[in-house]
DNA sequence: ACCTGAACACCGTTCAAGT
DNA sequence: ACCTGAACACCGTTCAAGT
């Protein structure tokens, strides 16, 4: 076996990840998550996807009507992985649900550079709809009326995903090094931030449903 | 006087905007600004700034080093109009200033479609800083200690952001109409959501203020 | 200093053709 | 159905040259 391994390995070692038998979707799709993950939406080129399959830049598109479809593709799968790495939160509390989630969104998001700011611009999607965590009908059952469901769960929405698109200005926090002029201005570890922002949206979220307007 | 400018009217009628004298960084910059309202970030090219000026493609690059410096200085511009847009609420109380700004931002970077995601993958910048309406000597001014004036000012930043990049999903608030598949489902309009997230986040700080972990 | 003209090195994508 | 090959219609930008 090892033979016929380094046999085939020999053979095609100018073309990088050659598939078994014939292209899939979701070899396209796992290709272009690659290289998004390495150089960021906007090294992600038809050429050089076409490159790393080993087949023509024209390939793909037997599979995506366009660019931007593949990449609708990549998000939704990027999205996805974050909401099953965050099954283990599925029993707790409202609150922490929304907590555990914003944590998991954005260190997924953020290790493909672009890719939030791509979503941003499109029209949402059934798998973007799951990002705060928690759906409508949830936090109503939680207690709040529909109105107040709606509004609070598109206020998680809007910042879990302001704070993703900014991720590269948290970046100088990540390490310990002093902050570049251009980075956001804060003493503490992103996580810390992400709990900061947390916990003032459920407390101001509880404080304006126990005083109405 | 009438005859002359008809003259020259008549000359120039092919060429769109053409400047009295030579051409001036503002001259380009203003040029850009329309373009972005008009067609959005991704309808601005070298060639159609060029064709809006009546001069040639390369004849920017002598005042911007590059497209993406240009649309800073275009994004800068719009994020200063709104913050003098703003001046009126210098003298209410913090939260009231920042629900203003979060109102004027959204308004005005909304004008220009894609800047706002534009800039988010941008370096901030100083007009960039001040977004958030106040500043964060001004939340310590106002009682905060430092570590909680960054927090506080960054969850503002973050928040406001998050908003104006998520523009064009709230687009079917604005009228009256039945929301699309693919837009947020609030039965308010934009204006009322914003509020309400002020309110939330605004509640949410004083509630951290006052019940520290 | 200010701007032009031509070209380079790319893009995403259409289209007709091959198997 | 699945993929290729060549071309089209663009891009941002370099470079040398004009005034």
């Amino acid at each position: 076996v090892a033979s016929e391994r380094a046999e085939i390995e020999a053979e095609i070692d100018e073309s990088p990840r050659r598939r078994s038998t014939t292209l899939t979707r979701d070899d396209i799709i796992e290709a272009a998550r690659r290289i998004v993950a390495l150089v960021g939406v906007d090294g992600l080129t038809m050429r050089r996807l076409a490159d790393d399959l080993g087949v023509t830049p024209m390939a793909a598109y037997h599979y995506f009507t366009s660019k931007e479809q593949l990449l609708d593709a990549v998000g939704a799968l990027v999205v996805r992985e974050a909401r099953d790495a965050d099954r283990g939160a599925a029993l707790l509390s409202w609150d922490e649900r929304i907590r555990s989630n914003a944590h998991t969104t954005f260190h997924a998001l953020t290790a493909y550079p672009g890719l939030a700011t791509f979503l941003l611009d499109r029209p949402i999607s059934r798998d973007l709809r799951a990002t705060p965590g928690i759906s409508v009908e949830e936090f109503e059952q939680a207690g709040f009326s529909r109105d107040e469901a709606q509004l609070a769960h598109a206020t998680f929405h809007t910042y879990v995903f302001g704070l993703v698109s900014m991720e590269t200005r948290f970046r100088p926090l990540k390490r310990g090094r002093k902050p570049d002029s251009d980075a956001i201005l804060i003493n503490v570890g992103v996580d810390e931030f992400i709990d900061y922002g947390i916990d003032v949206l459920i407390a101001g979220i509880r404080a304006q449903r126990s005083h109405p307007s």
